[in-house]
DNA sequence: TCCACTAATAGTAATTATTCCTATTAATGG
DNA sequence: CCATTAATAGGAATAATTACTATTAGTGGA
């Protein structure tokens, strides 16, 4: 039974743009400022496009896929494991180098039903400029 | 300027059917769940209903909110802090001990930008069941 | 116990995020 | 340069969540 191998991925300018875009910034972009950012270039990308690539890109391991509570999917070109900060009240994300200890990982990969292949540790609250500028709440 | 208070809640029996619904499973449901449990025993009520008082009830510290990555928010009884392994291929969520170290806590605080009033550890992979059932991919 | 007030609900419409569909375009290997 | 077919653009469809509004039902006082 002939392994009928999965197609090459073409590259297309679309794809390489909307890696760009994700490289150029630092904020953790979703899929529409994505969009917004590749359509300075290309103007005509269609957002399904834009989508479609950004999976790709994540199955291939150049972008990481990261997602805060109640936030829709984000995407991190910054590939090497590290953690974040996300500020709940502007949503803006910040990059922390990682913490958790080689030990705890291994820890829980043996408590675990089964085999960890990646691990997200995420931090919430507020960003001192929020606090400053807001009365606590949201 | 006299503070107006914000409007006590009331107890309502759509309230507390949520709450229990929640309670009653281990499976960390969404909202979609809570609603199929709910009309078992209150077949009319509305999913908007739902949806507001899994809010509600995560806001007043009653419920705990969770999202593991690509899937929709899900919420927890168990409010204490404790940690995820979440199947990529079945969806299923397991609770697992907290492991974070206090000092891994302590420090990140030190690093960061604001203040940490929550954090979520989610281990993602394949349960020991998806592991024997599929052949690796998804 | 009754009532007035108004928060909460049911039912549904609207919105948002994402995926699906399909005719057309363009990357690629020969 | 072609033939093949993966990928795209544009738009429709779907899924999840929120918003809207007339009606219902908690609640604190009389
Ligand atoms: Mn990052
Ligand atoms: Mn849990
Ligand atoms: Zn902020
Ligand atoms: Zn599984």
């Amino acid at each position: 039974m002939a392994q009928d191998r999965p197609p090459s991925n073409r590259s297309t300018t679309q794809r390489a743009a909307v890696l760009r875009a994700v490289e150029s910034v630092h904020t953790h972009p979703n899929a529409e400022e994505v969009y917004r950012l590749v359509r300075k270039n290309m103007p005509n990308i269609s957002l399904a496009t834009v989508y479609r690539n950004l999976h790709l890109l994540a199955d291939e391991g150049k972008l990481r896929e990261v997602q805060f509570l109640g936030d829709v999917l984000r995407y991190d070109a910054m590939t090497d494991p590290h953690e974040h900060f996300y500020c709940r009240a502007c949503h803006r994300v910040w990059d922390l180098d990682s913490s958790l200890p080689e030990t705890v990982l291994r820890a829980t990969e043996r408590k675990t039903h089964g085999s960890i292949e990646r691990y997200a540790l995420d931090y919430y609250g507020l960003c001192s400029h929020c606090r400053k500028s807001t009365t606590s709440r949201d």
